[in-house]
RNA sequence: GCCCAGGUGGCGGAAUUGGUAGACGCGAUGGACUCAAAAUCCAUUGAUGGCAACAUCAUGAGAGUUCGAUUCUCUCCUUGGGCACCA
């Protein structure tokens, strides 16, 4: 047998499958379907290093080893393009960012290319492809002519809402969020063109409303909370470059994703995730349930609304506390004694950034509404009422009853301010809020997603505004990104696209989508990518159904990953997806770090190239590696010391082919072996356990080498389940043993329960637990016997030391231990 | 502060989910082959004591439950991740 020379070998194969297509999936809607997919990348130019494709590596390990057990795999990978990284690269680059992009996925697929990943390439979407973004502003038209049906629990077609008001106003249908006065059916007709524009406005699940944004001067743009991070002194910057980011008012679309958020928190129970991310998403959308109870304020016909998780301590309330901007405190202005006092303490939170307020540590600041009192429903006691800025307006009602005895912060407040801490016993939650007129309700911490960047390469907002402030639909899409001189940031809130006259002229929107919005259902259109009348065929849809694996990275927790289930169970609501949640099933790989333990880049400079170990190495002894440096799911510290291993494993491997002889009969050890470790490797890789399928393999391979010929079938068997890990070696020793089909698509070897019988087991023998001597007995031995045997041994008897046994413990086949 | 996930040899990590702790790999040491080196093969490799058989200790620390704990319970230390004046 001739040297194994990977680079020859690995080039030969990748041809081969490419021209005879054996990757690719089609549509045999009889076949049983498995759906496997990575998170798709930016993909960023500054070129991957060696951990990036773990992920990418197992993903391919599970996909094929699935598509050999006689599954119809779908497996592809595509580019998300759009957003803030490309276009700062551009910008930096001084090129078009649509150039760049084409740059970039040039690099990131010669790279992925050695490495063997079974991907359909012929299925590759990127969302800056104007036939893929006519889509996304398709999905975004859905959800403008949608409002939240809260009785049907669905999204229903705007349309339906209009018809609800022209027959009997509004005062059946409320708004998901903000105040919405409420009209009768004659009072609609007479509303202007515009005014029902604002009404229907705080119903559509994409809508338009002033938002308190974060504005970075230095980036030009509105960041999003998760771009945001706070630096040592607790100030707000941006999570690229640590720019300082303050908080301004402008108007802009929404997504109003609070409406999911019962559905959004329901869903994850059934879906088969990492349990850290369903917590993080729990945390995130944070609801809970509690009280809505009227305080009547004294002298007064006004009330006070406050919400509280904590309803059973309402008898030891003794204040109640409104946040600064609660509109109430306005309404009252005339009976307030001190309104110079508030007012300044108003004025002074409002200027005031978040991360001031929590930089300022625990100390609790607040002014009392003087002259202002309200009674306690519970016990009509009177109690004081005081604004603070603990209490945050956009929370449940922007109110609060304190309860000092049982409530931290009411009691740091209550120590502060001199106020009384009284300790009551608790009630049941529920009657005290029915007894007291209240309301039982569920709360949310999520807020309604931003959907626009101040930025220009996005996907533009289909929508047009006429002379009279009037909003169209853009009715042919897609509604191309038109091309500009620059791309720099205006300084202002407001997209380059501001620069464009024509565009302005045309009325367009000059903000343009998050990164995000290509992200959020790209999955559906590689069931069908190149459909041109569909966003996906009705019968795609309906076999491909979602994703059934899917692995990417954890940082996508609370964006990605929540938005991709906002808007799939919104496309289930308009009869486009047809199940309820995307992703079934999912798995993050940890990340791999340099031998210093830190991060790879180019910083500190430690970044190893895939490239270079491809070449040196293998694809296949990378892979292996990569598979076998530790748990998945874990973080891994790369090793260049330590990818020696899989490599000389491989090279055993090669060497074995000297041996396979047709006649040659396998040992009883060898088959033992075998099929063991054909049912570790299958359920290994089913639960992405792959270290320690690697680790079975080179144990197998150690079995082999001890036979003096190999049996060519159970060979073969060898070779399939080295398949998904060692895709091109396989290939070639499968080839060179004349097969004519590839290896990746000639079926999964079943292990078989007769060959996984041993005769003979080793059992361990204790004496008060602790192992004092082995013995090799009978498989399945009685317990009667095993006694018999082991009280008669010498080893036994000296320990035992003519005492007699209390006890004695037998696990079959495992251990016996003597209690004495 | 609250919520998750970790902590096992020199290193990466195994351990059938309560049943022989350290599989597998790297590294190291010794040997074979070679004029020599590389590659390959063989042996040893948690610590301590002992010529040895063997014994004792050992899974972040301390307790507990159990015949038996890396695994379960409690307290604490520590490293990551998430949330954070959310009523």
């Amino acid at each position: 047998m001739k040297e194994y020379n990977h680079l020859k070998i690995e080039k030969k194969w990748q041809s081969e499958w490419q021209k005879k297509k054996v990757y690719q999936t089609k549509n045999n809607f009889k076949q049983k379907k498995f759906y496997v997919l990575d998170m798709f990348p930016y993909p960023s130019g500054v070129g991957l290093h060696v951990g990036h494709p773990r992920g990418y590596i197992a993903s391919d390990v599970y996909a094929r080893m699935k598509r050999m057990s006689g599954y119809n795999v779908l497996h592809p990978m595509g580019y998300d393009a759009f957003g803030l990284p490309a276009e700062q690269y551009a910008i930096e680059h001084k090129i078009n960012p649509e150039k760049a992009v084409a740059i970039n996925v040039k690099t990131f697929e010669k790279q992925l290319s050695v490495i063997g990943l079974s991907y359909d390439w012929e299925r590759r979407v990127n969302t800056t492809d104007p036939e893929y973004y006519k889509w996304t502003q398709w999905i975004f038209l859905q959800l403008f002519n949608s409002y939240y049906d809260t009785k049907k629990n669905k999204a229903q077609s705007i349309n339906v809402l209009v018809k609800i008001f022209e027959k009997s106003g509004n005062k059946n249908v409320s708004a998901h969020s903000g105040n919405v006065e409420v009209f009768s059916a004659s009072e609609w007709k007479n509303f202007s063109l515009l005014k029902k524009q604002e009404i229907l406005m705080q119903y559509r699940l994409a809508y338009e409303a002033d938002t308190e944004v974060n504005w970075c001067q230095n980036l030009g743009t509105v960041l999003a909370n998760d771009e945001i991070v706070n630096d040592k002194e607790g100030k707000m910057v941006s999570e690229r470059g640590g720019h300082p980011v303050e908080k301004i008012k402008i108007k802009q679309w929404l997504m109003r994703i609070t409406a999911y958020a019962e559905r959004l928190i329901d869903g994850l129970e059934k879906l088969d995730w990492p349990n850290s991310i369903k917590e993080i998403q729990k945390n995130w959308i944070g609801k809970s349930e509690g009280s809505e109870i009227e305080f009547k304020i004294k002298n007064s016909n006004k009330k006070i609304k406050v919400f509280t998780t904590r309803a059973d301590t309402i008898f030891g309330a003794t204040y109640v506390v409104l946040a600064p901007e609660h509109e109430l405190v306005f309404e009252l202005k005339e009976n307030i004694l001190n309104w110079d006092e508030v007012l300044a303490y108003i004025e002074k939170t409002k200027s005031e950034e978040d991360a001031d307020r929590i930089a300022e540590g625990k100390e609790k600041t607040g002014v009392e509404l003087k002259n202002i009192k309200v009674i306690n429903p519970a016990n009509n006691e009177e109690l004081s009422v005081w604004i603070a800025d603990y209490v945050l307006a956009g929370y449940g009602t922007g109110a609060i009853m304190a309860v000092p005895m049982h409530d931290q912060r009411d009691r740091d407040f209550a120590v502060r301010f001199n106020l009384p801490i009284i300790d009551k016993p608790f009630v049941d939650a529920k009657e005290i809020t029915e007894k007291v007129g209240g309301k039982v309700v569920k709360k949310y911490k999520m807020r309604d997603a931003i959907f626009a960047r101040q930025r220009y390469w996005g996907e533009p907002i289909p929508l047009s505004r006429d002379k009279n402030g009037i909003i169209n639909e853009v009715k042919k899409l897609p509604l191309v990104l038109p091309k500009v001189k620059s791309y720099e940031p205006t300084g202002k809130a407001e997209g380059p696209l501001a620069g464009v006259s024509s565009w302005v002229k045309a009325g367009y929107e000059t903000n343009t989508m998050p990164g995000w919005a290509g992200s959020s259902w790209y999955f559906l259109r590689y069931m069908d990518p190149k459909n041109k009348k569909n966003l996906v065929g009705d019968k795609e849809i309906k076999y491909w159904k979602n994703v059934d694996m899917y692995v990417g990275g954890a940082e996508h927790a609370t964006g990605h990953l929540l938005y991709s289930r906002f808007w799939h169970k919104f496309l289930k609501d308009i009869n486009i997806a047809v199940t309820e949640e995307p992703f079934q099933k999912m798995r993050n790989q940890g990340m791999i770090l340099a031998n210093d333990g830190r991060k790879m880049s180019k910083r500190w400079g430690n970044v190893i190239n895939p490239d270079d170990m491809v070449k040196t190495y293998g694809a296949d002894t990378l892979r292996l590696y990569e598979m076998f440096i530790g748990p998945f799911d874990q973080y891994a510290a790369w090793s260049t010391e330590s990818i020696i291993g899989p490599r000389r494993f491989l090279e055993r491997v090669w060497r074995l082919v000297d041996k396979v002889d047709v006649k040659a009969k396998s040992s009883k050890e060898f088959l033992n072996s075998l099929h063991k470790t054909i049912l570790k490797v299958t359920e290994d890789i089913e639960n992405m356990r792959f270290n320690t399928s690697v680790s079975a393999l080179m144990i197998l391979l150690s079995e082999i080498e001890k036979e003096e010929k190999l049996n060519k079938e159970d060979f073969k068997k060898f070779l399939q389940i080295l398949a998904p890990f060692a895709p091109h070696m396989s290939e070639e020793l499968w080839n060179l043993l004349g097969e004519k089909k590839s290896i990746h698509i000639s079926g999964w070897p079943k292990s078989e329960n007769k060959f996984m019988k041993q005769d003979e087991v080793k059992i361990a023998v204790q004496i008060n637990g602790k192992v004092r001597t082995e013995l090799v007995v009978e498989t399945d031995i009685s317990e009667d016997m095993i006694k018999k045997i082991v009280l008669a041994n010498d080893v036994v008897d000296k320990f035992l030391n003519g005492q007699t046994p209390k006890r004695v413990i037998y696990v079959k086949n495992r251990l016996i231990n003597i209690v004495v």
